[in-house]
DNA sequence: ATTTTGTCTTTGACGAGTCAAAGACGGTAT
DNA sequence: ATACCGTCTTTGACTCGTCAAAGACAAAAT
């Protein structure tokens, strides 16, 4: 019965350890969550206690399996809520993150099933990002091509969204750029930075690191 | 930006307070929320202190219009919420409640309006029970009419389970005299206390205070 | 008029979560 | 070797929601 916001703290230190088993620091944490350094530290104690966490003081945090087994049904949760939110309540693409940051603690796994089982158990959230399962645990880690990267001419469809601030996603959504797009890299000009690119019939233009923000796959 | 424990204490004053304006002792409000006496003498100074309650110390509480309003909106929302658990996602008619307790305060306005369109605007919840909307401020108090009181051989409609515990719902989904079955009292043998009903083609009984449980209207 | 009873309020304490400010640490620069 | 700096930890304080236990009150019983 952890609280909402030991969950928060979790999926917190889950989605920055790259890989399982990586520590994190405290600072990046207290970022993250918009909380000061000394409340990361208290917290981290606790959790420590709980067994969630171990503390290598002043060096970082690492999720145990007990905790990384928590927080990733916390990360579960969250992404098929927003998929749902999107999917069947018709919802803004750019809201959803924030409902279903408040959502993913107040939904029991009963309702959890029934979602899952509507949207017809689906791998990926709206940002294209994946969505662990009991089964699935996570990291398929693309291997990260993007439309700064990818092949000229050759056509992709896009894969995930690397940067979900608000005015990244308003563009997205303005352009279509999103994941289930198909495109193509028309042009890249290092020298100006910019890349053009073709969707159906339209064309997209954006910079280069805007465009390492756009992970792209086989079309 | 009440506190979802809050919202909880001004919902359970309001379902208490029969009429707009009555008077509800914070004995009754403790027992709703299964604290102790203290904490609501405590919680009510401070919403009294928000302007959401009067207090008359040993005499009562009253809903401000600020918390009656406020709680109307936590009622709706718990209310709106149980019926789409139940019609959209199919979920079990007695597990509702429980959900939309925490849902109620994790869910933003926005989705609200949602969830009210895709239902089509529902006025009352699975259990029967009115959804208060802005323009149509609850209190549609039924005249009362319920299986161990309407008129015997006439048919009726289901209107409203006025218990709501576990173990009524259970015999209530047995038996399918849910909201809107039809239902007609066969026989109502005042000395044994039974009351013998029909439905459709099936056969229901049930105790005399078990039918005043049962509120029905024209069918 | 007392005493009893039931209900309400007060008081002191606690856990959770947070901050501000002060302190400790360790790597980098001088 | 020393000083400096950025990061992390400690400490003391605060709010919110809660309880247990003790106290106040008023209505009812004697
Ligand atoms: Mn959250
Ligand atoms: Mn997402
Ligand atoms: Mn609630
Ligand atoms: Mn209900």
């Amino acid at each position: 019965m952890p609280t909402s916001t030991v969950e928060n703290y979790l999926k917190a230190i889950l989605v920055r350890s790259a890989d399982a088993g990586a520590v994190v620091s405290t600072g990046s944490i207290a970022e993250a969550l918009g909380v000061t350094p000394g409340t990361i530290t208290t917290m981290v104690k606790s959790l420590a206690a709980q067994g969630l966490v171990e503390h290598q003081p002043r060096e970082g945090v690492r999720l145990t399996p007990a905790g990384r087994a928590h927080a990733l049904g916390v990360l579960r949760k969250h992404r098929l809520i927003e998929t749902f939110l999107v999917q069947v309540l018709k919802m803004d693409w750019k809201e959803v993150h924030e409902e279903a940051e408040a959502l993913e603690h107040a939904i029991s796994d009963r309702v959890l099933l029934r979602i899952d089982a509507i949207l017809g158990h689906p791998v990926s959230d709206p940002h294209g990002d994946p969505i662990p399962s009991p089964k699935r645990p996570l990291f398929d880690r693309g291997k990260g091509v993007t439309l700064a990267t990818c092949e000229p001419q050759r056509p992709f469809r896009v894969q995930r969204i690397l940067d979900q601030s608000g005015p990244f996603l308003e563009f997205i959504q303005r352009t279509g750029l999103k994941p289930g797009a198909r495109v193509r890299v028309r042009e890249r000009d290092r020298a100006s930075g910019v890349v053009r690119c073709e969707l159906g019939d339209a064309e997209a233009a954006l910079g280069l690191p805007e465009a390492a923000k756009i992970e792209v796959g086989a079309a």
